[in-house]
DNA sequence: CGGCAAGTTGAGCCAGGTCAACTCCGGTGG
DNA sequence: CCACCGGAGTTGACCTGGCTCAACTTGCCG
């Protein structure tokens, strides 16, 4: 923290991502909000909660994965929602009604905002507020499309609607084919409210039908984008996708 | 629409309900909103959709329920969240990647906002802006929770979170053991994605157990309200409330 | 390169989905 | 006022997708 505000934040993909809540400040604001708010690195597992939440509920996300954690009496556990690179999380009156914790899901650079700064600016930088309104709408919209999810599909639809949330929210300087998974299987599971085990099964299943290859555990390699658009939007014949006798051929997708 | 705006936003929940949206602007800001806006009153089963949702993407609600709706391709349903009195939905850019539709579940009094006339009052009245941003915020919450339930609870405690749910959002002048059911049990499966069969088998096994008693389809009147909670609660070790008392002996599993 | 957590695979089982028959209730018209 | 109708809700019997448990393999980090 020996930075002044302007190298801490110059290093901060909420500063230096357009489209991003501090990139739209003025010099003076984004100096008294940096002055007022707290970096922090978080290692997988750390949280957020409690008093340390309500004191700072406002928290700008720089790099890696935090998510919103449930938990129940007897232990089991969901992943409520997942945020990323430059969402701005907005915990406030969060904690009157157990909302759940904040937990990182990996190696995650933080900004706790100050929450007057904060109030300030959105109160006087009409653009700023655009942003983080649009944030927050969007935030929203993406927790009742995953609540549709966890409603309605099946274990491989919900499956293929995580790989698509996936690339809609991840960095797009990817191949357009090549998905990349910022989180566990663990922690998929919990989020989709399934075992471990069946994201496995699903994987291979996918696999064997010719739709996808997994490079490695994190990164999927798309070999049929219709037919996996068409089981996350609930297409119940997809029968006559399996079997393709080609697919057994794919071990070439290495070269 | 023969009314001045005074008239027609006089009777309407958004301006007399103290806390709500309207009952923080200036005479001017009503007028000037309540001139570029739009009135309705829905039957069950209307909906906003497709360009007439992108010309008027912002409603308010006055009375009744309305349901954020996604459909699969096999024709499975789903009820995403649903509003009520005093919500404000903000659908702007939700067209972009098929949000779903706004759907009434029951006879509901709304109003859709002129959004020119709602950015100007977003930008300039700083207590309305924060009423609109703590429902919207709130709805984002609430979304949360959903999916968390979802995720992880079983048909018995999804049922017994969505009473508390009911009871949170409903009004406050009833007693305090009583919760009305502002949707119907079809929609009720919809939403917590489960049957209608379930939803029934989960209401006469609380009612078995001495939990809660139903008044009429829509009045559900608690007898024993921390059993419910630690149902909600995901607390497994329930079968003591059971009525049967040879259910007792399962204290066991504590070893 | 050893140790451990994460992920995978297989076998069996159960909560809740499905299907079909039935009851209940509110509205409508004679 | 009642008989009728249709949709909503309920009940029962059966079936299956995905959970569970346990054994195994893989991959990561020091």
């Amino acid at each position: 923290m020996g930075f002044t505000p302007k190298e801490k934040c110059k290093k901060c993909a909420m500063f230096y991502d357009t489209g991003n809540f501090c990139a739209h400040l003025t010099p003076e604001e984004l100096e008294n909000l940096s002055n007022e708010s707290r970096t922090a690195t978080l290692k997988r597992g750390e949280s957020f909660e409690g008093e340390a939440l309500e004191h700072w509920p406002i928290v700008a996300i720089s790099s890696g994965v935090l998510s919103l954690q449930h938990l129940l009496e007897d232990g089991r556990k969901s992943i409520a929602t997942f945020f990323m690179r430059g969402d701005v999380i907005d915990l406030r009156r969060a904690g009157q009604r157990n909302r759940g914790s904040l937990i990182a899901l990996s190696k995650a650079e933080v900004c706790r905002l100050s929450v007057d700064a904060f109030e300030t600016i959105a109160d006087t930088n009409h653009s700023a507020q655009h942003v983080i309104w649009d944030n927050l709408r969007e935030q929203s919209f993406l927790s009742n499309d995953h609540a549709a999810d966890l409603a309605t599909k099946q274990a491989l639809e919900k499956l293929a609607s995580f790989l698509f949330e996936c690339r809609y929210r991840g960095s797009t300087d990817l191949p357009k084919q090549v998905i990349s998974i910022p989180i566990r299987r663990c922690d998929m599971a919990e989020y989709m409210g399934m075992q471990p085990e069946t994201i496995s099964r699903g994987f291979r299943q996918l696999e064997e039908m010719g739709i996808l290859h997994m490079q490695d555990l994190k990164t999927v390699v798309l070999e049929n984008e219709p037919a996996l658009r068409r089981i996350a939007n609930g297409a119940r014949d997809i029968s006559h996708i399996t079997a393709d006798p080609k697919a057994k051929i794919k071990i070439l997708s290495f070269g």
